[in-house]
DNA sequence: AAATTATATCAAAAATTTTTTATATTTTTT
DNA sequence: AAAAAATATAAAAAATTTTTGATATAATTT
């Protein structure tokens, strides 16, 4: 890994969108009609934040049929740790907002 | 630490300049005049990342007479376990370079 | 084979970030 | 008190990223 592929995922977490599109994945795999209406977001603008996580291997996708499934890819430890940090302390956002 | 304070951290830490700025710090504070003479960059250049770089917290800063010296701010876990991966990663990079 | 569904891609517009050049501010030195 | 040194700030220009609306592609269903 050197110092453009670091900036590359950093890129990629320095954005709202793409941080809650990880912490959406948490649970698994989700193809992008499901993210598109849960998220309540353009389909394009969907895929654009999927294709530049894809971009930095933080999530991987799959084929099925006419749907493509993305889900989280914390294959490297680094990432792993990135990724189950947003994960986290998205949640405790979420948390704070409910039990202020 | 909500969802803005981190895609602030990591915003911080998509741009090369920045990182190099870390990884330049790793041994202790520099001033902002050594940091221009040692990356041969504009001092506006400088100023504004290390502008950047402490919004986010990641480098702090002490007044002495005309200069301004900057240092790491790791005083919180997950900003210092970021930094050093980022000072980790770019010596990495640079052995490579070295030693093909 | 036509229609439908899911997704990607493209081009234009909008928004944001970065760089540059010039200037202001503060402290120290002469 | 003027000059010099170090740094920040501001405004304009340049570059990059994001959003939007339209269209293309591929697989599935009718």
């Amino acid at each position: 890994m050197n110092i453009s592929d670091l900036v590359k995922i950093f890129k990629a977490l320095s954005d709202e969108t793409r941080l809650k599109l990880l912490a959406l994945l948490e649970n698994g795999e989700l193809c992008v009609c499901e993210i598109v209406s849960i998220l309540k977001m353009s389909q394009p603008k969907v895929s654009f934040h999927l294709n530049i996580l894809k971009d930095a291997e933080l999530v991987k996708m799959r084929k099925e049929g006419t749907r493509i499934f993305y889900s989280l890819d914390d294959s490297n430890l680094f990432k792993r740790f990135l990724i189950l940090s947003v994960i986290e302390k998205i949640k405790d956002d979420k948390n704070e907002e409910v039990n202020p």
